[in-house]
DNA sequence: CGAGTGATTGACTTAGATCAATGACCGTGG
DNA sequence: CCACGGTCATTGATCTAAGTCAATCACTCG
C-alpha cells in the first residue's frame, strides 16, 4: 500500500514513482490545445472529455475517458496538445510526466516493451470493437460481444458492470439490449442470471 | 527502389530489411489461433481478414485489414496468436519478424519510441472513430468527420477515397451519405466538387 | 423511509437500411 | 477507336429495426 505503488501496473515503478495527481472540479480544463505537452494521464475518477474546436467554433468529442482509462498517450511524441481535455464531472487524474516516460523508453527496455504492449493490446481491442459497430442488427452485435467475450469455457460471459453500460459500449440505448437479451433468452439462445450470460446452442 | 526500402516508413532499416513478403491465394490462412506467433503484418495489397472462432463455431470478425493496414501487433507480446486470419481475396503482406521487432525495442530506442508513437497515435485515431460511431444521426456523424479531418484552413476537407470508403468508415450505407451530403449542400451548410468538401456555416 | 439508479416492458415514431433503377466514367480488349 | 463490363454516384420508394417517450418495479443508500 505504499503510495508510489498506486495505479498503473504496467508501468515501472520508476515511472510511477514520477506520476502527480491533480483534482479537477467540472468543467475545468485539463490541458488546451496548442498548450506544451507534459505527459499522458490516468483517469482515477470521475470522467474527462477531449474535444477538438476548429476555428470556426465547432465541437468534436474525440473521447471520454472514464476511470481506469488513459489518454493522451499521443501527446509523448508531440511538443504540443491537438485537443482540449476538459472534466466532464468532479474528477481526479495522475499525470506521468513526459520526460520519465521518454527516458523510461530510452533506457529501460523491460518498460518500453511493456508499454508498446500495452498499446498494442489497446489498438486490438480498439479495432474489434468498431469492428462490431459495423454489424447492424442490436442481435448480431450482441452475439458479437458474447462470443468473443466468451470465457474459458467458450460459453460464459461476466458482465464487467451494468448492462446499461454494456449497452453504451454496444452502441445501443438501453432498451433496445434488455428487448434484444429477452429474445435471446426467450429463444434458447442464452441463459441469463444477472450480470453472468451463458450462450447455449451454436449458430 | 531499393527492395529493403520498400513499406513502413516508421520502421528502422535493420527490421525493414528483416521483413519478408508472402503472396496469398483468397480463403488462404496467413495464421492460425494457437499457432507460434511470427511477427506483425503489413497488408500490401488485398485485404485480411482476422476472425476468432470459439470452439462451438461460432465466428466472430475482429478486423478487417486492407492495404497499408497492420495487424497483429499485438502478437510480438505473445507466444501463440489468439485469432485466425486469412485472406479475403487474392493479397500480398508483409512480414516483420517478431525476433528482429523485438531485438530493435531492446536496443535501438529511436526504433522503439517510434513504433509507440505509431501505435498511439493508432489509439488516438481509433478511439476518435468509436466516439463518432456512438452518434446517432447521420448528419452529425458527417459534421463529426468533416470538422476533424478538416486541413489547415479549418474548413477544407480532401477525401482520401471514393464516397462509398468514406460511408463505410462512417458506418452508413453510400446511400445514406449521398443523400446526407446532398442537404447538407443544399441548405449552404458544405460545398461539393468532386472529392473535395468545403464547410460553409459554423453551426 | 424517500431519492436515485438499474432493469424491464409497452406504445409510437422515424431515421436509416433495403431494394431498385439510372447516368457518368474508365479502362480494356478486339 | 469504340463497345462492353465494372464501379461510383445519385435519387426514388418502401420497410423495419431501433430510437424515443413513458411508466413500473426492485434495490440500495443515507
Amino acid at each position: 500500500m505504499k503510495s508510489a505503488e498506486k495505479g498503473a501496473d504496467w508501468l515501472s515503478g520508476s515511472v510511477r514513482a514520477a506520476a502527480v495527481e491533480r483534482r479537477l472540479k467540472p468543467g475545468q480544463a485539463l490541458f488546451h490545445a496548442g498548450g506544451k505537452t507534459s505527459g499522458f494521464y490516468e483517469v482515477v475518477s470521475g470522467t474527462v472529455r477531449m474535444v477538438r474546436v476548429d476555428r470556426s467554433g465547432r465541437e468534436a468529442v474525440l473521447q471520454v475517458a472514464s476511470a481506469g482509462d488513459t489518454l493522451a498517450e499521443a501527446s509523448l511524441f508531440s511538443p504540443a496538445y491537438h485537443c482540449d481535455a476538459v472534466a466532464a464531472t468532479e474528477a481526479v487524474v495522475r499525470l506521468y510526466p513526459k520526460s520519465a516516460l521518454l527516458a523510461a523508453l530510452e533506457h529501460d527496455p523491460a518498460t518500453a516493451k511493456a508499454f508498446a504492449a500495452r498499446l498494442a493490446r489497446q489498438v486490438m481491442t480498439l479495432r474489434t470493437r468498431l469492428e462490431r459497430r459495423n454489424i447492424h442488427s442490436a442481435r448480431d452485435r450482441v452475439r458479437h460481444y458474447l462470443t468473443i467475450n466468451a470465457g474459458a469455457d467458450g460459453a460464459t460471459v461476466v458482465l464487467p458492470g451494468t448492462l446499461k453500460d454494456l449497452a453504451a459500449d454496444l452502441g445501443l440505448t438501453h432498451e433496445a439490449l434488455y428487448r434484444t437479451l429477452a429474445r435471446m433468452a426467450a429463444e434458447g439462445e442464452i441463459t441469463r442470471a444477472g450480470t453472468v450470460i451463458k450462450l447455449k446452442r451454436a449458430g
